[in-house]
DNA sequence: GCCAACGTTGGC
DNA sequence: GCCAACGTTGGC
């Protein structure tokens, strides 16, 4: 069991969305960066513990707990001409993006970056790095134990 | 809007 | 393979 960090611009799509979802179930789409894909593929497993992050955002930070709710699978949106995510150097038969579906499991109380920063057990959770634009991190197990195991 | 950080692209 | 130019992310 692994645990991850996932942003997500409220704007688009925020974990109050998710919740509203049947089953509270989003199909993460979007993700451009080799790297996360890499982590959805090679890593990510169904089960995988989620801190649902908004970013870009008049607060960004936690706002909720997650689980991965799938495999790894081709976002569709890599093929709609209509999506700002449309890759036309993406081909049917080998799609270079994928997504995890993501359910959220309870909102919680806002956990800002001052907040975060407050606590030096979280001192170097990835997020929190200067420069850090990676959409998906991977969160230490004693992280998510100080974050989630008391919620 | 600013700007630091980082990823991608493309000429060589 | 190098690296400058450019684009994107994302906090502030």
């Amino acid at each position: 069991m692994n645990y991850w960090l996932m942003k997500s611009e409220p704007a688009e799509c925020s974990v109050d969305d998710a919740l509203a979802e049947p089953h509270a179930t989003v199909p993460w789409t979007g993700v451009r960066n080799y790297q996360a894909r890499n982590y959805m593929r090679d890593v990510m497993r169904k089960g995988d513990g989620v801190l649902f992050y908004h970013s870009s955002c008049a607060e960004p930070g936690i706002v909720g707990i997650a689980r991965v709710a799938s495999a790894s699978r081709p976002d569709p949106t890599q093929f709609d001409p209509k999506s700002p995510y449309c890759d036309p150097a993406s081909k049917r038969d080998a799609p270079r993006w994928l997504l995890v579906d993501v359910q959220v499991l309870r909102r919680i109380p806002t956990l800002s970056l001052p907040e975060l920063r407050a606590r030096p057990e979280l001192a170097d959770l990835l997020v929190l790095r200067k420069g850090n634009r990676l959409s998906i991190t991977p969160v230490e197990p004693r992280h998510w134990e100080a974050i989630v195991g008391n919620k």
